[in-house]
RNA sequence: GGUCAGUUAGCUCAUUUGGUAGAGCUUUCGCUUGACGUGCGAAGGGUGACAGGUUCGAGUCCUGUACUGACCACCA
């Protein structure tokens, strides 16, 4: 064996064979039950970051486990494509070329498009290999390639014809970096300090932080009861910037105590103002110019006429997009709508028909989205992406109008009656809203199932300090780099181990250290012992054997439940906890005078099963290579527990000797030690005599604790009378 | 404003039906121990945010407070 597990070469060769052995590709197999994860397709935009290395990692271990229990399965990999967010970066790379967006055709223009959908695609699909994840490139997708349009319109049709879709004049928000308008998911909120200017209409003072929407102004409003302005309603006053004539109206929506108390209403320009317009049958007026520039002009003129009468400092939200985080334009316009109150009835029922969501804590979200939901604007006005299908329609769809296909638009024909509904989907929690919960009514109108039995929501890599990776902080760590210097399977390995799945892991080079330091240590135990042969006869082993085996065989049941329940940060320790510590530490050191190949040979083999979900790399080199084994591991049975394999006897003898053990070797200061394990044994006695003597306790507590208490409290004191009677 | 989390050793996190608080890293000390210094051995370190309550017994259940974070809504 090398001095050093090579895991360049190992990871290459090992990823390629199982390549071209197809052991990635999912067979449709009555006699199998089928176990089926579609991965959400990462934008073709850029690199794979951290985020997307956990969330496959997840998968892939699911994945594996699931092969290896006996499932057929399958992992279908894909890309989306993203239409704002990839448009938005060719135009960018066209501009750098010198090409301008705007001198070119739609048609001119797509095909910029679909180079670029080949060369990242490509991209994606190398990163996600260097992941080690075993997902079937067989089936492949993409949301652009013709059977996702043509699930998407016939998705569009089905809806379109009950009545679902309709086009309409609806306040959008709009986005001016996008140029396009954007769904209700879309936007995030951001706090600034703004100028906020008190304008004066005549009779009446109004606040506001946008005076370029000035000329739509209609109207200004008071709220009813408001007794400062009770005897305005009903009067006109003139608009300070055009000078046209405008009624001074009564609303509930106004807040008396903020500002002036009294709103202008601009019905064009702001989703509140339109609710109002439309109360009062306000025509809205638009306003061609919202720029900085159109502000500057009007806030100068109001100054010339002075109507200005303060400018002070607000601190407020604003509403940002979520991709460019420019602030979004509200305006009215003609949209596609998706009519929501009828799909999400089965959404929120899903919760009661057998959809799991993990960490549970997360249906509440889900739930409050769907109780509030409002119509969905499907339509975007870019040159890239779905058309909508309607002659004469130039604009295309929301991207996570095909993305919420996903789980069936990627299942065709036989694929479909055996994975679908698939298994489980495992995704990041902030995209519940945006896709997990879309999917969940898309796939149950159009298929009339459930798109998928659980979700699994994983948490958000942040770094060390428990702060979001991004670019502007530069704290981000490229997956690929990691896999580079390490290997995938420290990578796989060291972000998982100690995670929860309801909290953000934090991700740092440190983490990864400790996972090589791991990947060294299963090398060199391997390296140690040679050859491993025969099955243990557990009766005959020695006392060291029979409390490895013992201890191995609580390892599988408690690894086998972390796995069946998506517990792999836990796993992933106890693992390594077993190995380094039981087996290396104990095991190994107690073998050192008369190996036993059979139970060493044993213990190693069932471990890297176990292992083999998270770090498939290391242990299917080890099976094959150093074993010599012909069939891969990534075929083999997942271990069980056996029963032969319990000395409940020995491994309280074998744990007693470590303990003697333990004191040997701080036989140094031996008298303060001696001293302070008879203190703590005292404290024990007592505590164990307090309980025993407490009345209530021994009525009440379950009998079998009792006695419990009662062996430990003999045990104690024989210790201790052990301690202080022989020790002279 | 609404909702939901979290608060355990210097740091990162575990402790599932309530029954003597556990790992790893860090720190200190000692090791050419028949694979591993990416290693071995040992030590130090916690009134489990705070205050009440339920219980024979609470880190674990309930109530309240404080702080941190996330999400939702959003007022000119």
């Amino acid at each position: 064996m090398e001095k050093n597990f090579d895991f360049k070469s190992a990871e290459a060769t090992i990823y390629k064979r199982h390549l071209d052995e197809g052991a990635f590709t999912a067979k449709v197999d009555k006699n199998k039950k089928p176990y089926c994860i579609v991965m959400p397709p990462p934008n073709v935009t850029s690199r794979l970051h951290a985020g997307h290395a956990l969330c496959y990692t997840i998968q892939d271990i699911i994945i594996r486990f699931k092969r290896m229990q006996g499932f057929e399965t399958l992992l279908l990999p894909g890309a989306d494509h993203a239409a704002i967010a990839t448009e938005v970066k060719i135009i960018e790379e066209l501009k750098k070329q010198g090409i301008d967006k705007n001198t070119l055709t739609r048609e001119q223009f797509l095909v910029h498009v679909e180079a670029w959908y080949k060369k990242y695609t490509a991209e994606i699909k190398s990163q996600i290999m260097r992941l080690g994840v075993s997902c079937d490139w067989s089936r492949f997708a993409f949301t652009m390639d013709p059977q996702s349009t043509k699930a998407v319109n016939e998705t569009f049709d089905h809806l379109y014809n009950k009545g679902l879709i309709y086009k309409g004049k609806r306040m959008v928000n709009v986005c001016p970096g996008c140029k396009s308008a954007i769904s209700d998911a879309e936007i995030e909120y951001k706090t600034v300090s703004r100028d906020i200017y008190h304008v004066s209409y005549g009779s009446i003072t109004v606040a506001t932080v946008r005076p370029e929407t000035i000329p739509g102004d209609v109207a200004i409003a008071v709220h009813p009861k408001d007794k400062r302005y009770a005897k305005l309603v009903g009067q006109f006053v003139f608009n300070p910037i055009t000078g046209a004539q405008m009624p001074i109206i009564a609303d509930e929506y106004v807040d008396m105590k903020f500002g002036t108390g009294a709103l202008k209403i601009t019905p064009a320009h702001d989703p509140a103002d339109f609710e109002i317009g439309q109360r009062h049958n306000l025509e809205p007026i638009f306003v061609s110019d919202l720029s900085d520039t159109a502000r500057k002009t009007a806030i100068e003129k109001l100054e010339q006429s002075g109507a200005l009468v303060a400018t002070k400092k607000y601190t407020g939200n604003i509403s940002v997009c979520y991709r460019c985080r420019k602030p979004i334009e509200p305006t009215i316009s003609d949209q596609w709508f998706l009519k929501m109150t009828d799909l999400a009835k089965p959404a929120i029922a899903a919760l009661n028909n057998g959809l799991v969501i993990l960490p549970k804590k997360f249906e509440k979200t889900y739930l409050h989205w769907l109780n509030n939901i409002k119509d969905w604007c499907i339509s975007r006005q870019l040159l890239s992406g779905h058309r909508i299908p309607i002659k004469g329609e130039t604009d295309v769809l929301d991207t996570w109008f095909s993305a919420a296909l996903w789980p069936f638009s990627t299942l065709n024909g036989k694929d479909r009656d055996y994975f679908y509904p698939t298994q489980t989907m495992v995704t990041g929690y902030d995209i519940i809203f945006f896709w997990v919960i879309r999917m969940v009514f898309m796939g149950k109108e159009i298929t009339g199932k459930l798109p998928f039995q659980n979700v699994l929501l994983h948490g958000l890599v942040r770094d060390a300090q428990g702060r979001k990776m991004s670019k502007s902080l530069g704290n981000g760590i490229d997956p690929i780099d990691i896999i580079d210097e390490f290997g995938a399977d420290v990578l796989r390995f060291s972000l998982i181990a100690g995670t929860k799945l309801d909290r953000d892991p934090r991700y740092s080079v440190e983490k990864a250290t400790l996972a090589r330091n791991f990947c060294n240590k299963i090398w060199n135990a391997v390296k140690f012992f040679k050859l491993i042969e025969n099955e243990p006869q557990p009766e005959k082993e020695s006392l060291a054997d029979k409390w490895i085996l013992t201890k191995l065989n609580t390892l599988v049941k408690s690894i086998i439940k972390k796995y069946e329940k998506f517990d792999f940060g836990v796993a992933a320790n106890e693992l390594q906890q077993f190995f380094w510590s039981d087996f290396c530490d104990w095991y190994i050191e107690e073998s050192k005078s008369c190996k036993n190949p059979r139970v060493f040979g044993y213990v190693l083999k069932v471990f890297l099963k176990l292992l083999n979900p998270i770090m498939p790399f290391i242990t299917e080199h080890i099976w094959t290579v150093v074993l010599g084994y012909k069939i891969g591991l990534i075929n083999e049975p997942f271990p069980c527990t056996d029963k032969t394999h319990n000395f409940p006897k020995a491994k309280k003898e074998f744990d007693l000797y470590i303990e003697e053990i333990k004191q040997q070797r701080n036989a140094k200061d031996e008298l303060e030690n001696r001293a302070k394990q008879i203190e703590s044994l005292k404290k024990e006695i007592a505590r164990g005599e307090n309980m025993l003597s407490n009345k209530n306790f021994v009525d009440r507590a379950p009998k079998d604790l009792v006695k419990k208490e009662q062996e430990k409290l003999a045990e104690n004191k024989a210790t201790l009378s052990a301690l202080t009677g022989g020790g002279k």
